[in-house]
RNA sequence: CGGGGAGUGGCGCAGUCUGGUAGCGCGCGCGGUUUGGGACCGUGAGGUCGCAGGUUCGAAUCCUGUCUCCCCGACCA
């Protein structure tokens, strides 16, 4: 993408309306535009992190063995009062409109009411069994108060999964591996060595559900951090008998902050029963479906690593994620340079890699504190100088110093 | 929902107390000089001050109502 071509700039302001770092970055740096509280539209940059982070997410849900579907968000009323969940008593955020002819809907917050009964079309018998069905779709809820930019939406994009299995020790491994598959996404997000797994309440559905917490200040919940173990315990949980059945030693336990950037659950047969999903078993009798529940808040996630990664200057994309993997600073316009700016511009794109080319007539400076603004991982200089000394100028977004390294070396090391 | 703060060109702000029909910076257009860390000079365009009502000869400024945004709290199946 040649930057005079994009329809978004940077600014030299930061928004007054926004308080959150991850906010007052994103919008700055273009990425998103907020609509309302807790509602943004993802502008071109922010829409490739945020496809980026979602397939990262894909790819380790279909490793276990996930199917994507994609769900609507319109919700049958009559669904929700088979479950209880339509009163506004039970379920406190619910956004609910109407059909022209009066008819109730709400718009999801969640899925099990959806999916469940259309699993029902289909799963009949053990030999159906385990599956585990997911989506990436825009959840809305309303919440009292949006507030953290992209941390606490209204309306935001999430990946949920659902498992179903014939029995608990069926459950029990699935669920295994959907944490497991939780854990390798956050590291691939890079945000892995900081965020934990951590015991928290299970609702009316089981015994505890198990949250991945980013560790920040920024973070709305307040965890006893065993670094040792490498895990948590939330407050919300938190007493004797918890730290006892988990083996910790409470004096090791520290008290942090942290983001929920995922959440996996047990739901036993609370969904199951109530829409009668059951599969026959080996001898033919008929036994509800164990659920379990698996979300990643896909907006929240880009938040999380944009309030976490930044720095002084700005964004600091993990390559995994980055709108482009590399940012080729065009200085001046002099024909030598021009042409071999376009030269790279074109020979990395055929290589499939990324690239954000300035090609902008605007000084250095500026294109330096875009590309640091930006957070792009690797920064290219082609000027008269690099012309002359036949070199091309390498930094990386964190780096302090910059390398002069041959057309060779960079293709090299860019992984061309 | 309770408490606090704030709405003035695209963005960031001053002006409001002490009414006299808007000003600065960024950005943008044009001309020129510049070109390795968000350049400089000149020139120009762009707002009627969130919205509604009221007081007044006159309202961005005073009064009433209302909407929106931010923060703290409560809430987050």
């Amino acid at each position: 993408m040649r930057l005079s071509q994009l329809f978004t700039k940077t600014s030299k302001n930061v928004p007054a309306d926004e308080t959150a770092k991850n906010a007052k970055l994103l919008i700055q740096a273009g990425f998103i535009h907020k609509e309302m509280a807790g509602v943004y539209t993802f502008l071109p940059l922010g829409l490739r992190v945020l496809n980026n982070i979602a397939n990262i997410v894909r790819e380790e849900m279909d490793a276990i063995g996930g199917q994507e579907v994609l769900m609507p968000a319109l919700q049958l009323k009559e669904h929700y009062v088979t479950t209880g969940r339509w009163s506004d008593e039970v379920v406190d955020n619910w956004f609910k409109t109407k059909l022209i002819n009066g008819t109730e809907l709400g718009l999801g917050f969640s899925h099990e009411e959806d999916l469940t009964p259309l699993i029902k079309n289909f799963i009949t018998s053990y030999k159906d069994l385990p599956i585990a069905v997911y989506q990436v779709q825009t959840k809305f809820r309303n919440e009292l108060r949006s507030k953290s930019g992209l941390m606490r939406g209204r309306e935001f994009l999430m990946k949920d999964m659902y498992s179903f299995s014939l029995n608990q020790a069926q459950h029990d491994e699935f669920y295994e591996k959907a944490q497991a598959a939780y854990t390798r996404i956050y590291a691939r997000l890079g945000i892995g060595d900081r965020t934990f797994m951590t015991f928290a309440s299970g609702g009316s559905f089981s015994k505890y559900s198990h949250e991945f917490q980013t560790l920040s200040d920024a973070g709305e919940d307040t965890l006893y951090l065993s670094r040792k173990q490498g895990i948590a315990i939330n407050k919300e949980v938190m007493n004797d008998d918890v730290v006892a059945e988990l083996s910790i030693d409470r004096a090791e336990l520290e008290e942090v902050k942290g983001i929920e950037v995922g959440n996996i659950f047990s739901l036993n047969t609370k969904f199951s029963e109530p829409f009668g999903l059951a599969a026959n078993d080996e001898t033919g009798v008929a036994t509800p479906i164990i659920m379990g529940c698996y979300g990643i808040g896909i907006s929240r996630a880009m938040g999380t690593i944009a309030e976490l990664l930044s720095d002084d200057k700005g964004l600091v994309w993990p390559e995994n994620i980055a709108p482009a993997k590399v940012y080729i600073a065009r200085l001046g316009d002099s024909p030598a340079v021009v042409k071999q700016a376009d030269e790279l511009y074109e020979r990395l794109t055929q290589s499939r890699i990324t690239v954000l080319y300035d090609d902008r007539n605007a000084r250095p400076g500026q294109k330096f504190a875009n590309a640091d603004l930006m957070g792009i991982p690797t920064r290219v200089v082609i000027s008269d100088k690099t012309v002359e000394a036949q070199t091309y100028e390498l930094k990386g977004r964190s780096s302090q110093e910059a390398t002069q390294v041959s057309l060779q070396d960079l293709l090299k090391t860019l992984g061309a």
